[in-house]
DNA sequence: CGCCCAGTTGAGGACACTCAATAGCGGTGG
DNA sequence: CCACCGCTATTGAGTGTCCTCAACTGGGCG
């Protein structure tokens, strides 16, 4: 895996109050009198592709709110094969497990170009002896985490080759639905579906030849969303 | 599915003080005093085997804490077909949801005779108010979940199903190391990890074969744990 | 230009699924 | 008490999907 510099922009005067997720970030459900005590500058971060924001193990000191991109949550298997057990976008929340100064149970991993706001431990407690409101605000993260994971494993373990891609691309257009999908490796989508690289190519190319899904520029995808709900659900 | 009564007991005089799994459960955390402020009483349930504790959607009022016996949470898919997305131990909590106002998620269905703590979400609530304790408590029980789903996604839905299957009975297993591990119907093991009834079947019927499990009474079953952990691993 | 990596395609085989028949077990009723 | 039923587990045969191994293609970049 090639190793990717990490850009730093801090924000300065710019703070949570105008950030472009702020209806669905941390701390959505602060009033304004909150902001107030944000005095500690939140760092905001740019990945590129294969960029690693934090490594299995790591103790972590930060929790994150993905503000643009797809990360991935990856680990690894006994027999050294690797396993992506959930895919984090816009609006959701990395590395709740600091918070409980636990190691991160995973690899976080950029999948496209990335923003990612870090807000340091600290003041995540610091806020929270003063607002339960944040307590509230943080486990419905934990939620939609979980939640998400329960999804992962109903829609991606299960059925055929054909249904776990078809699914998999829908999921990737829920953000925007209607717009145009980023497709990445094939060795990552397999580790995403529990199928080998070749498995998932082959389907790929099928899904490709009847026209279910069109290439774009920059390896976007259109897709043909009817179609491939009917595929998902088992309607062959 | 057969329904099952559920039988009621009040805890009456005694509380979470004295609960068996009170260093496990969500009020660990809470001192002495903390428990001056349970006046309100907490139900205490039993089930029988294919009872169900809630149902996917249904507003809940409570959380509970498993104090013994095993449960399954059931997700059904667009096909009809049914997927257990984990299974909860003693210890563990069921429906965190309640507390952010959520619909369950899923059905929670006894899978063996279960002792189960129901704790209205007013009274959590009220604490939590004062605790910001309980706050940290209750993220941990997030976490575990998660932590649960994404191992249960690593390894009950990866690899052969030799390997899937070695590795549920040793997670089974992890709760009294040596101890004979229940067993329970074919049907609700394929679920858990995303096989067929048939494929289950022979592939329990082949590890007593081979000796590496062996029939108890009570269906009830001792693991060569050596070898199962060899298999699960992948080592043939 | 040629290397390297990612993706594609092909052939063969292993594994799990499907469909179907049989065996075991517990409960009910004659 | 035994015969019968229903349900679950087991076993078998045949098929299909996906995996493995391997060759080939094409674009990006030194």
């Amino acid at each position: 895996m090639k190793t990717v510099p990490i850009r730093v922009a801090w924000l300065g005067e710019q703070n949570c109050r105008d950030c472009a997720v702020r209806s669905s970030a941390l701390f959505a459900g602060l009033g304004e009198v909150d902001f107030g005590e944000l005095h500690q500058p939140i760092e905001d971060i740019i990945l590129e592709s294969p960029a690693m924001l934090y490594r299995v193990g790591e103790r972590g000191r930060a929790v994150f709110t993905l503000r643009r991109g797809l990360v991935k949550l990856v680990k690894y298997l006994p027999d050294g094969n690797q396993r992506i057990v959930r895919l984090l976008r816009q609006g959701d929340t990395l590395g709740l497990e600091a918070l409980l100064s636990q190691p991160y149970p995973h690899d976080a991993i950029a999948l496209t170009h990335c923003e990612i706001c870090t807000i340091p431990v600290s003041l995540v407690e610091r806020l929270s002896h003063e607002q339960s409101r944040l307590c509230q605000e943080l486990m419905t993260r934990w939620q939609r985490a979980l939640a998400e994971a329960d999804r992962w494993l109903a829609e991606f373990s299960t059925g055929t080759a054909r249904q776990r891609v078809a699914r998999l691309l829908l999921w990737l257009s829920e953000t925007a639905p209607g717009q145009p999908v980023p497709l990445f490796g094939r060795e990552d989508l397999g580790a995403m579906l529990g199928l080998t690289t070749e498995t998932v190519s082959r389907t790929i190319a099928e899904l490709r030849r009847t026209r279910l899904i069109r290439e774009m520029p920059h390896n976007q995808l259109t897709l043909d969303q009817a179609a491939l709900r009917r595929i998902g659900e088992g309607m062959v």
